[in-house]
DNA sequence: CGGGGGTTTGACGAACGTCAATCGGGGTGG
DNA sequence: CCACCCCGATTGACGTTCGTCAAACCCCCG
């Protein structure tokens, strides 16, 4: 088992590792932000310089320097986050295997967020630019950032109207089903499973509660029949309702 | 009084109009966007077309059609929102003379919010290309509509924070105080007051919280001395401390 | 067999929502 | 000019949601 392969364990334990790192999570997901042709997904593979983390290690933010590159999440979970000066913290979004993590310039540049490993993570780096192809990524840049960038905002409207104006239960709920929706884009739902490798005290993070109200939340959809959880892997039992759950459409 | 200074009766009502009209909200707040050049300002003054819209219109979103101009906000307060299914509405942020409300494509476009008009309000339309000026526009486009995404971003987590990991108190105090910085830069801040002709029910909807609880929250801050309200104008009594309570850094 | 990090549980209180009634000021018609 | 009206602000009473503290539990690992 290489080094990449065990960062990756997480996914390889519930038998998705094949299906996640074979194509490419990197090409899989660029192909979805921008309809990239193969010779242009070609030319960005090749640049790619992989690293890796480990678990709380800052990946992205003010504190990385001017030079900063395109970075992709290949595997493992991070979350973008800001901590308060009397230590509340709020994560504004979590990033999955195939997300853009910080841009050269821009609002990802994030200032206004770090980006941290909540598990072992590999990124990608595609640099600015590179000797052997000194012009033709700057076209790819335009495009793929723009497209992480309308993504990114989409998450964070969300984010806010979870925050703002949803109960523990939906919020949990919607949290779920959005995490799910990206997963399965990237090809990590298996069926109506898929991994979450997030502890509770980062959910509340995220959802604006307390841990202890996120445990009894989760125990709540659980007595539903909504979903089902066994140990680092979420099971939708019922997307319908927990659909409906979430969209204040109640049944 | 014409048209236009009707639309702004809120704000001549307490004798800022003079200033806030004189040298042109829109130049003011183009400048600080972008560092414009004194010629790149005169070239978009000359562009900007005006129109005036009644309170609870839709100004900016989805159904406005495909060529969107870039638009600004002249006068009047504006947010940003989204209704639920179930009627339940999520305002993701206010909008005051000189803001951006939205631009031709990228996030700004907002397929994700509506901005409908709080009070009544002039917008000024920059339209994308013109007979006269086929060109020169394009630059300053970058420029505003990039300035504008970055700053749109950092209220965004601004406002997540807010939401997640703040109480009732604490959220107004900070929601007050980047209103009076915002409104300062356009000089619509008279010492240490400023204009809000907003109602409760908007407070709440913006901070999560129910009218109710929204009234009772400004009167612990008008009890604590922090704040003290008269019509539609704010007056910050103890910035220090309100600032203390807004940043979790209490004294 | 401990040990440690994360989860679960209970008890209690604080923050917040809901419902409904009342108040207050600015506008309108008589 | 005054009575009325209407919308939004305010108040009270009560129930729910959620946070806090502290203890117990669980599981994986050394």
């Amino acid at each position: 088992m290489d080094r990449l392969a065990e960062a990756t364990s997480g996914v390889a334990e519930i038998g998705l590792m094949a299906r996640a790192s074979g194509m490419g999570v990197l090409a899989q997901r660029l192909s979805q932000l921008s309809l990239l042709s193969q010779s242009e997904l070609g030319t960005l593979q090749k640049l790619e310089k992989r690293k890796e983390h480990e678990a709380d290690a800052l990946i992205a933010g003010d504190s990385l320097g001017v030079q900063a590159p395109l970075r992709f999440l290949l595997s493992g979970w991070a979350c973008r986050q800001r901590v308060m000066p009397d230590g509340r913290r709020q994560i504004f979004g979590f990033l999955i295997p195939g997300d853009v993590l910080g841009t050269p310039s821009g609002p990802l540049t994030s200032a206004f967020a770090s980006v941290v490993a909540l598990t072992a993570v590999v990124t990608a780096d595609i640099p600015l630019s590179d000797d052997k192809h000194p012009n033709n990524a700057s076209s790819l840049y335009s495009k793929l950032i723009a497209a992480a960038e309308h993504e990114t905002e989409k998450l964070l409207y969300d984010h806010i109207v979870r925050l703002g104006r949803m109960n523990g239960l939906e919020r949990m709920a919607h949290l779920l089903l959005e995490l799910r929706r990206r997963l399965s884009r990237v090809g990590l739902v298996n069926g109506q499973s898929f991994p979450m490798p997030l502890r509770q005290e980062s959910l509340g993070d995220a959802l604006g509660m307390s841990t202890v109200h996120v445990n009894r939340t989760m125990q709540q959809l659980r007595l539903k029949k909504l979903i089902q959880c066994s140990g680092r892997e979420v099971t939708v039992l019922d997307p319908v309702r927990l659909t409906a759950l979430a969209d204040g459409t109640q049944i």
